[in-house]
DNA sequence: ACCTGAACACCGTTCAAGT
DNA sequence: ACCTGAACACCGTTCAAGT
């Protein structure tokens, strides 16, 4: 891309944008340094993407697209971790793109996606619309904290500066909850921490609609 | 705060930047524009606050320092739900903080009030501590997306324009899954949805912690 | 001690001009 | 048709100067 002669295709300038993002962050990203990159006059960017919020929505487009989505295994539980999981894996691939996703106002039909499975998925699974409409936001946003929380290095063992400050901030015995928690916040462990995540979402999303009687005549999934 | 003579006090700087925030939303939101507010020069500010970073700690401190935080009933549930529904209530009324607290990479010492409060509760109602630190963080990602979702409008009926893109999106039948919901995903309603993912939660802990080994860490359930 | 104001190195974007 | 470059209205922050 970069040494193209005149030539900026719409593709090449998304494909540099996300890499820049991913390699410095949202906050390190700029219409200008993109340019620079590209060996280009800033303007030259404008005459592909009407704007800095536009070339978003194609990055956003081109992340959405890239998702894992894993075929379909009959169990509707191993369907939800696999696609979850994909989720998750598009977020260490892409890190800085991930996180200005996920911070996104406005939402991309590339999502549909990924969407698309984890609807079909819950339906054949016995959940009334309402209840997997809900459960999908509930799957998401549960999936896209996690990985941010990754991303930001939460889910790493703390250091020692860190546990100094952490255990700082509790003198005074004001938060004994906390204190007593301490090794455990500090050796947090990613893989266990996110199936647990997702365990205690499959095993309450089996129990709680058992209530709700929907018009269509709703069976629990078991 | 504003007319007052020469006192920039630093907790003024702070309520206003809060203000600013609130009510512009953090791309409205800049040190100059704050102290334009203030009625002083832009590095009047630096003179209490060492950066804009350092300021936005302090937004962060009071913000969480205003989170609601209901007494203790007895029963752990009830607790739980109070809490997180405290701390949505928090989000309704600072929109624009919260939102930036969320995106915010650093931690803030003012948040061990609320996670005390949960930590304490869960503790109390016998979760090895383990799961303890799991649900805390589930809870408050739950939490946190949902009222974030809520700030972007994301649970508000659909408007005919909004519904009108959607359809337009779903063109071709490459979606079936999402087209059948599409009635259900244009009309969410926030208080249901949002208790029906703290039950799906709640329901979840209660079953996923029994099969647990407190000591060597978490084995998946069956 | 506290505030000011010029200055620096950035932004996104508009617009008229070049090829 | 495509790219350039000056310009505009912004940023956060440094630093020397004022009171």
């Amino acid at each position: 891309m970069s040494g193209m002669r005149g030539t900026l295709s719409r593709q090449g300038i998304v494909e540099a944008a996300m890499g820049l993002l991913d390699r410095e962050g949202e906050a390190g990203f700029s219409m200008r340094k993109l340019a620079r990159e590209l060996g280009v006059d800033p303007m030259a960017l404008y005459h592909r993407h009407a704007s800095r919020r536009a070339l978003m929505q194609e990055v956003m487009k081109a992340l959405m697209l890239s998702c894992p989505l894993p075929d379909p295994s009959g169990d509707w539980r191993a369907d939800v971790r696999g696609l979850c999981q994909g989720l998750r894996e598009l977020a260490h691939r892409h890190p800085g793109s991930f996180r200005a996703y996920v911070v996104f106002e406005d939402w991309v039909p590339a999502e549909h996606l990924l969407h698309e499975e984890l609807y079909a998925t819950l339906l054949a699974a016995g959940f009334p619309a309402r209840d997997a409409v809900r459960a999908v936001r509930l799957l998401l946003s549960y999936t896209e904290s996690f990985a941010v929380d990754e991303l930001t290095g939460w889910l790493e063992p703390l250091g020692p500066r860190e546990l100094h400050a952490l255990e700082a901030s509790l003198a005074g015995g004001a938060f004994p909850a906390i204190a007593g928690l301490i090794e455990t916040i500090a050796s947090p462990d990613a893989e266990a921490d996110f199936a647990f995540g997702l365990d205690v979402l499959l095993a309450g999303l089996g129990q709680v609609p058992r209530d709700a009687v929907p018009a269509t005549g709703y069976q629990q999934p078991k």
